[in-house]
DNA sequence: TATTTTATTGTAATCGTTTACTTTTTCATT
DNA sequence: AATGAAAAAGTAAACGATTACAATAAAATA
């Protein structure tokens, strides 16, 4: 049965004021009786209830991370990520997984604040979340990963220039000499949805991707729909030379359909995804994808968080960090068949 | 500023009782008073601490699940499952990444036992694992799924019949007329890898594989390990038709060593895994290999544990469950090429 | 040695709930 | 109207730590 900080105290013979302050490290203390004290603690494994601490002290050393999905390699790798940071500086990390359903989120992110989370990374928002909007606004130390909110005024943000990541993979797809190009966007709801159908759309006209012969179609994260998104690309009398996914998840989907048609990548058609996630660069995937800098993301987003947390700060400046991404060009593009 | 049961309580003019007896649906609260205070905690939006409440009662509905690997589909699938069946029951999940090392691990545990987490379910588990060991004796309620200590005398566990999968996998390979096997074997701490490796020795036996003709070698999770033995079997003067790597996380990487050497699969020759990981159906990846049930010891582990949390035991029978796998035949595997 | 000063320790309230126990209110019964 | 039982509400002590403040012990100074 597990020892409290009474019966360490008792069991010394000093009082539980002494013990605490031992516990805690705090000067005026004798060295005999901290001695004392810390052999009996190690001697019974003693370990401070955290529930009761966090009571008192209004501090729970936990944040709350929520997640779209924890099995896509995305974000689990994030979240490792972010949980070695944040345990090296004493924090525990809980993860909430979304699967994107804006019912599940609230009843995550409810569940944190009741545990009274220290912080929040939400990588799972879309646009006009209200439970988010709430949280923020009562004053959370939050920031938004990967996602953000469609108003973002006083909000702290790190993600992505998507619209950079875009331009580089139509430089690259339009380099190789791919003049039509399939789209297969991810959710509107989703910040990253829109952005990079956006800056597709208006990109592509600079790129002078052809009119009409291109094809932009919502996928989701179930594989029906992307299935539904390429099949109708692929029926398109001219074909696309080329498929851009809005990220390698649906990237991965696109591929494996395209094989499974017979096509072969990159003769018959190039893929192109976005995020590069580890798996991109496997061999037997090769796929060229936009590196979106999750690493350093997921490094910045916990930082800037535990900043957040342990300082309050004095400037209220929303942080507002857009990384930059780079191509990485891969066997999965190729020029387009010519015909 | 957060509201608190005593406010709603001075706010409706009623004592904090009557309004914890509504907020745990108690019988003997006047429907009249029950409404106005119901109405209360909506309108500003009160949410109990569950900080004090867990404090009070001693559960805090929190459980502890301590994985190898969050970015291996294995684990992450998991904890996906398990996290969504946990939050149906109102418990939140906190996930721990050890990432194989016991140094983490432990700190991991202790970090969860601070905070009193309700149970464990530890998928990381070493074989001589000491804080494991020490958790269980002293009376958490603890599942180990996936991985199990070396002697498991009154200790729940939940995983696969390990010889069986490897015994069907040797059927596949020597079925397709494959003699020469190498294996790459998980590292030995892990009940996983010496139980898969003994299978494979033992039942090496019964398939005639030739003798000294396989070659054993112990991957890791990093792929230079990997790389190491993969290169080994590769150099040897009569090359295994086939390789058999002790989980998919690893045939993965073999997969990848060996296209990277310009090797067809399974033509020149066969990779077969172990697990079923989702990607390994994947159709560029298309990875034979041995379907662990995954998702039903997960559903399992999980129900049982909640179980041995909500029931305390009368029977302490310890759980022990092994599932059945089953061969997974895909397209990494084919019969040997003849010379 | 008496008196300050400083270092060490102790006391007790508190954090936000739950709950055993007590008290008050309500209402049926006589 | 008096009585008693049942229903509703209240009181106050926990849970296990932290901490402001008070008290004591030890050391320094006069």
């Amino acid at each position: 049965m597990a020892f409290t900080l009474k019966d360490i105290a008792s069991l010394t013979g000093v009082s539980t004021a002494t013990v605490s302050r031992v516990l805690n490290g705090k000067s005026g203390v004798k060295e005999e009786t901290r001695d004392k004290i810390m052999q009996l603690i190690k001697e019974v494994d003693y370990m401070p209830d955290a529930t009761a601490r966090s009571m008192k002290t209004g501090k729970t050393y936990t944040i709350g991370m929520v997640v779209a999905d924890i099995t896509n390699p995305f974000y689990s790798e994030a979240a490792k990520i972010i949980e070695f940071q944040a345990r090296k500086q004493n924090y525990t990390l809980i993860v909430g997984n979304t699967g994107n359903s804006s019912q599940e989120e609230e009843t995550i992110l409810s569940a944190f604040q009741e545990r009274n989370v220290d912080g929040f990374i939400i990588a799972s928002t879309h646009l006009r979340d209200k439970k988010v909007q709430n949280i923020i606004r009562s004053g959370y130390p939050t920031i938004l990963y990967h996602r953000r909110l469609e108003k973002n005024g006083n909000i702290h943000f790190i993600g992505c220039n998507e619209e950079q990541g875009v331009t580089l993979a139509l430089e690259h797809l339009t380099g190789l000499g791919h003049r039509r190009i399939g789209f297969v966007s991810g959710p509107r709801r989703f910040s990253t949805g829109v952005e990079r159908l956006k800056a597709f759309i208006e990109q592509g006209e600079r790129f002078r991707i052809e009119k009409g012969s291109y094809l932009i179609k919502e996928g989701g994260y179930d594989k029906k729909k992307t299935l539904e998104a390429v099949e109708e690309l692929l029926r398109l009398p001219e074909r696309p030379t080329a498929i851009f996914a809005a990220n390698d998840f649906m990237a991965l989907q696109v591929l494996d359909l395209v094989l499974e048609k017979g096509l072969r990548v990159p003769e018959d058609i190039s893929i192109m995804g976005f995020d590069d996630i580890p798996l991109a660069a496997h061999h037997s995937i090769n796929l060229s994808t936009i590196d979106v800098q999750l690493h350093k993301g997921a490094i910045v987003a916990i930082e800037k968080l535990i900043n957040l947390i342990e300082h309050v700060q004095p400037n209220n400046h929303p942080i507002q960090i857009l990384l930059e991404p780079q191509l990485k060009a891969r066997g999965s593009t190729g020029p387009p068949a010519s015909r």
